[in-house]
DNA sequence: TAAAAATTAAGGTTTTTTCCGATTGTTCTT
DNA sequence: AAGAACAATCGGAAAAAACCTTAATTTTTA
């Protein structure tokens, strides 16, 4: 069963979680299995910057909320540091906008917390062996340019003025006022609207905002 | 130094969160301890509950953020059954106004998730001890409504179910869907949404998710 | 006990959201 | 250059959700 590599040198893992009570459970949890150990923990984006080149772990696994830089800018700063960075996103943030977006920004799995122990094991071990592991039933983009360089991940697959549209409608300005402001009718910005909730398959404003709160793009 | 209770009989304990994962750690933590004794798990309220009258445990150590009923309405109902039931909310969710509400609810703790792992246990020991064990830097128990100095505790206005209301708007979730789950109307719903939003000052559903964000209740 | 607040509900109005189809450009490819 | 693909624009129609006002009943409080 788990005949994987008891022998060979075990999976090594840095934890990065804001909460300690968290990290240590995850570390017992995982220190329990017999390829994989934790040689590393981190609280939040910077320290996992610094402590991810002195420790090279095989594998991260961090949660999304954080605070400072917060888990997106912290897989971006890996992935830039080392291409070849397994990051397992391990987050309660389970809806398909999240998973998209953290797999966009360079992270090589994604698991919810809501899933049980032994998934979270496999998860381990399959981005360690190279392989992606997201626990989604269906891949909602094929390849919309993984590009990363500019502003947020997901929100590349927009073009520019729905991405223009994203922000208004982020900061709870109504349908009426957007379509004043720039001078177009109500029902572009209906147009608009849709397009970016399939695109970024969100379900309902209150997922655009904190979409948007959680990329950055309007302040909390 | 803990030679508290371990020749006597163990502190028995549930767990009450909706991941799986997280309750294994803290199970792992706190079975690691010589006077402390996991005899339960739940992933919801309506489990705990039934749970509890079945294994009567001395602590209850529970999550506010939980589908279905909720953590706050949870302690609710555990103390009307047993309201000698001692429950210690362990929890993100650590502003003054959360605090203060798990507290009149009935829970005799409170823990930031941020705290460190020692911190959880002499939690557990107090609770079981019968002490209260609040974190926060002065007691919040004394009145019940300190409020009027304005920003930090604006959510004090709100009612016991306007602000049950409150997160569950908050979290996205459909008028119609909060009224199925809380067995009222439609336009109950609707009632209390128009007050949560003339109390806070409120204009649209993005202005309370935001709040709700800055306020701790939900996470980004 | 009387007043105040909380919780429940309903009717009606406005706004948002979705599902269609359609037109006009621009860009890219063959 | 012709065609395909996409972006941006608008409109109709209908469902869903949000929003506003009033009001009855119960609970809490003073």
């Amino acid at each position: 069963m788990n005949a994987t590599a008891s022998s060979a040198e075990p999976i090594t893992v840095m934890l990065v979680d804001d909460h300690p009570v968290v990290r240590d459970g995850y570390r017992r949890l995982l220190d329990s299995t017999d390829d994989i150990r934790v040689i590393a923990e981190a609280g939040d984006g910077e320290s996992a910057c610094a402590l991810y080149a002195k420790r090279a772990p095989r594998v991260v696994i961090l949660d999304l909320s954080m605070p400072g830089i917060g888990g997106l800018e912290t897989i971006r700063r890996l992935r830039a540091k080392d291409p070849a960075a397994r990051i397992l996103v391990f987050t309660m943030h389970d809806s398909q906008a999240m998973v998209q977006r953290t797999l966009l920004a360079g992270a090589a799995g994604h698991l919810s917390k809501s899933r049980c122990i032994q998934q979270m094991v496999a998860a381990v071990r399959a981005v360690a062996a190279g392989k992606r592991y997201v626990e989604t039933v269906e891949p909602p983009v094929s390849e919309p340019a993984p590009d990363g360089d500019g502003e947020p991940a997901a929100l590349s697959a927009l073009s520019k003025r729905e991405f223009q549209l994203f922000c208004l409608l982020a900061e709870g300005r109504s349908v009426q006022d957007i379509a004043r402001q720039l001078s177009i009718s109500i029902k572009t910005v209906g147009t608009h609207h849709a397009a970016i909730m399939r695109k970024l398959v969100l379900h309902n404003r209150t997922e655009l905002v904190r979409l948007a709160i959680s990329c950055g793009v309007i302040p909390v």
